[in-house]
DNA sequence: TAACAGTCTTGAGCGCTGCGCAAGAGGCTT
DNA sequence: AAGCCTCTTGCGCAGCGCTCAAGACTGTTA
């Protein structure tokens, strides 16, 4: 029954020949030396090359020249490398609060840095918007920013939790659309699939989609043949995070409607 | 090489007796008399049972009292199976447009319909929110419907895309993240450590978490432990819904602000 | 110095998966 | 009677997550 080794403290890192153990860490692995933090810097590498689906302890210690079961004694389960992985993303995604900045400027950079932190890391992006696995650890602080950040805006207590809840959903909601999974197979003939169905639309049946197809191609959510990795939706986001503001400031008490 | 069977049209699905063939469909199966709907309808019951995680081809064709291969030759890939559960899950989403109906109304009824099809099936959730492959045979009705119903509020053509995106984004996300996957092993202990988690969150670092916490303990998105299968979130979505409502007013040409 | 306990790694193995392929059973058309 | 088409079975491959027993090496203790 091997015990799991120290969850928050990272083993040696460093090279094959032993290194000078830092601390009482049990210094020097036998071959490989491997640390956590190299395995979950491996995996993300992994994810990020080779998507999702693909992704495999197995493969993952292939590439890392090792036996699959040290990851699972360093980290734990795939789904546990899973979740260390995104949390690992969403590292430092809280904007500080700039003296003066009015609440709407610093939730629109929240909901940029998101998306960016995100953005540069697509193949986890079903992992963060579906998975209430994400919340393996539960960030805090981003809770406690969103919150403090309504209260001063003036929701009151009452509809806070409501509030938050918007605010989250829509949040993590864009961004998880945006960047969705497109077909791992037959992606070209998926693809030309999409762009003649779409072509080929009963202009009767459906007019508005006819007339403005040139400007909906590849732009709207179920008319695009690729996601937000590769044709990213700048403007949608930017209004969609208006509306998010403009609800929030026509839901406060002082509100004219 | 078998060729794929007559995909849009159904196949007999009545008794393992032959069934008198309607039409020239080949008639009679040889021995289980197995239809495609009778697949799919399966197929969701199990995903509805098990969840997504186990849901497997052979555990599909183990509850049909089938070989595997069966399926495979009547639908395809696993991943095309679940397209068609999906598709089947969004049927008739999209609200008759009522005489004298205002936009906003209809907005709502299709945010309201929508949420209730997923959460009929909330195992499904996470292949709506963050699989493109839900747009094998993608839904134009649905398209056509927000568009035209954009275009009669007032909606300028030249931001038609982005409301049109911000819309179906907000559509989709709620629900998604409302039903995101608690993970499949240890949930009570998972559980547990959320709740205990929550109940030693530093008073010091994070004052709004440890004074509003009574209400939103299990409410509010990253402080809860369970899902909106179990525990919904019927006051957050409608606030979400008068956001993305309000924002659209605001939005339009019209619009005071 | 010798024995031990703890840390990290390997390898074999179990039961499962998606999927392809060859074979067949039975009805329909010719 | 021959042949084709539709549907079903079974087998087998390669890969997966995960467990378990064993080893290599360390630092600590006797």
């Amino acid at each position: 029954m091997a015990r799991k080794p120290p969850s928050p403290r990272a083993s040696p890192k460093t090279s094959p020949t032993r290194a000078s153990a830092t601390r009482r860490s049990r210094a020097a692995p036998v071959a490989v030396g491997l640390s956590r933090d190299a395995i979950l810097d491996a995996a993300l590498a992994e994810i990020d090359g080779k998507g999702l689906a693909a992704f495999s302890l197995r493969g993952l210690a292939r590439s890392l020249g090792v036996n699959a079961s040290v990851i699972v004694w360093h980290i734990g389960n795939r789904d546990a490398v899973v979740a260390e992985v995104i949390s690992l993303v969403l590292r430092d995604v809280v904007p500080p609060r700039l003296p003066g900045q009015r609440w709407q400027a610093w939730l629109r950079s929240l909901f940029a840095r998101f998306r960016d932190a995100v953005r540069r890391h697509p193949n986890t992006a079903p992992l963060i918007g579906a998975d209430t696995v994400s919340n393996l650890r539960p960030d805090l602080a981003l809770v406690e920013a969103i919150l403090s950040v309504l209260v001063e805006a003036g929701v009151p207590d009452a509809r806070l939790c409501e509030s938050y809840n918007a605010v989250q959903a829509a949040l993590v909601g864009f961004v998880t659309q945006e960047l969705a999974q497109m077909p791992t197979e037959d992606l070209p003939s998926w693809q030309s699939g999409i762009q003649a169905n779409l072509a080929a639309a009963d202009a009767a049946r459906y007019p508005q989609i006819a007339r403005l197809l040139p400007g909906l191609a590849n732009r709207a959510f179920i008319l695009r043949w690729q996601n937000g990795a590769t044709a990213p939706m700048d403007g949608s986001f930017e209004l969609f995070v208006d509306f998010i503001v403009a609800g929030l400031e026509a839901s406060l008490p002082g509100a004219s409607a």
